[in-house]
DNA sequence: TCTGGGGTCCTAGGACCC
DNA sequence: TCTGGGGTCCTAGGACCC
């Protein structure tokens, strides 16, 4: 049987998740920005009407966010992952298998369902279930692989005459539509390999359709054969039913003011080693190998910066915060440059294996243990929100602490945060 | 003054082995 | 003076995604 896929997107996901508490806002200009309120990372209708780019940085819309009252809101990622999950819930109440790809997507299987009942109908039951229970409006993009859903569902955003929802399923409308897209547009086309493509004249994802694999796999790379494969709707991408296992946990960030001094980076470095380890144990994991890297400013062009990472693994796994933090320091030890001015840093693990159960290693000391339950005992208090325990290299007073000026009330998760209906 | 953060996959090249 | 061929594993870097 040949497969059918879905790909359900929330529209203006952050922003709309803002709105959804904020009604007064429904039609105004609204932005999300990213950490640090350093640029722009979701837009409302209004604002992409007034020409405001993604991912433009926000110091140059200073006079434009004054001129159109442009609403601004700091990532609320706490309320973003709880509707998340909600819209989640909701489409697999619907439909037999989903896989959610990101925060606002997710790929349902529709395999077997067009011998039941018309596509495009079911299509609408989802959109309109998700309007109904959560209150953020989706569109849907329905065809025979991953790449052509994706597809589909641009033009339903693209063209409201769609309803929302486009079928790609016969073979005509494809094409009309592939011919209408810019090859940028496809999944898997970037900003380099579209730069390539256009060189050979490969303008259109039909274009792109009608090359020929062979040759697109020895110039290219196998990924872009597969989208070629994908774009004649041969689906090489599966559905996945079960979430692959992780590979890694990065915790980075730049900082709200540049750090100088190595003692203010050890903070920073252990601040994020913490929550990278807080959330190695959330998901059950433990970390063979720790990397930290740390660099100044990528802008303002030329002058000397500095950028370097270093890795080192523990002789075994381990989850306890304290193991991880020795090698980090030790890290930040070796590569600390002194006399720059540091932007960003950051901490990834990986090597990850599942944690250990009460199997002991020959070679581990007797106190495996007891770490288990001391790290369990802080995760259990800082997750209580009553307060928090933190490691000493942690330190008190992080001055380079992430910028957050227009946040809003954690609506969904925090008690004192619920909305008030008077 | 101010330019995000967190991921995945693939490839090329080096080290090492038989 | 000769200096193969095939394989694996690891790492760094590139490209892409949301």
């Amino acid at each position: 049987m040949s497969r059918v896929f879905a790909l359900v997107d929330c529209n203006n996901f952050y922003v709309a998740c803002e709105q959804l508490f904020r009604p007064d806002l429904r039609h105004a200009p609204v932005l999300v920005l990213s950490n640090n309120d350093g640029c722009v990372v979701s837009r409302s209708k209004e604002a992409k009407a007034l020409g405001i780019g993604m991912a433009v940085p926000v110091f140059q819309l200073r006079e434009q966010i004054r001129r159109h009252r442009i609403v601004t809101f700091s990532s609320n990622y706490a309320l973003y992952a709880d509707l998340s999950a909600r819209v989640m819930q909701t489409l697999e109440q619907l439909a037999p298998a989903v896989d959610v790809y990101s925060i606002d997507e997710a790929f349902v299987d529709l395999t077997g369902v067009a011998a039941v009942r018309a596509l495009e109908d079911f299509g609408r039951e989802l959109r309109q279930t998700v309007q109904r229970c959560i209150g953020l409006t989706v569109c849907v993009g329905i065809a025979p692989s991953k790449t052509l859903a994706k597809l589909a569902n641009q033009a339903a955003k693209q063209y409201p005459a769609t309803g929302g929802v486009v079928d790609l399923s016969d073979p005509r409308r494809r094409r009309r539509l592939l011919a209408l897209m810019p090859v940028g547009e496809v999944w898997g086309v970037g900003r380099r390999l579209r730069e390539r493509l256009l060189v050979e004249g490969i303008e259109t994802a039909l274009q792109l359709a009608e090359a020929d694999v062979t040759d697109i796999r020895q110039r290219y790379s196998v990924q872009l054969a597969r989208t070629v494969c994908e774009l004649n709707g041969e689906s090489c991408q599966p559905l996945e039913d079960l979430p692959s296992p992780r590979q890694q946990i990065i915790c980075s960030r730049s900082f709200a003011r540049k750090i100088s001094t190595q003692a203010a980076m050890k903070t920073a470095l252990c601040h994020y080693l913490a929550r990278a380890a807080e959330r190695l144990r959330g998901e059950a994991l433990s970390a063979k190998m720790v990397t930290v890297f740390m660099r100044t400013s990528s802008f303002g062009g030329v002058g000397r910066g500095y950028a370097n990472s270093a890795s080192a693994s523990l002789s075994v796994p381990s989850s306890d915060t304290r193991d991880l933090m020795a090698l980090t320091v030790m890290l930040l030890q070796r590569l600390w440059r002194q006399g720059y001015d540091y932007s960003k840093a950051g901490v990834m693990l990986t090597d990850l294996y599942p944690q250990r159960g009460q199997q002991q290693d020959l070679f581990v000391s007797g106190s495996e243990p007891q770490s288990q339950a001391l790290m369990t005992t802080i995760d259990r208090i800082n997750a209580s929100g009553k307060s928090r325990v933190f490691f000493a290299g942690q330190g008190c007073d992080p001055s380079w602490r992430m910028r957050q000026a227009h946040l809003s009330p954690a609506y969904t998760t925090r008690w004192s945060d619920l909305p008030v209906v008077r």
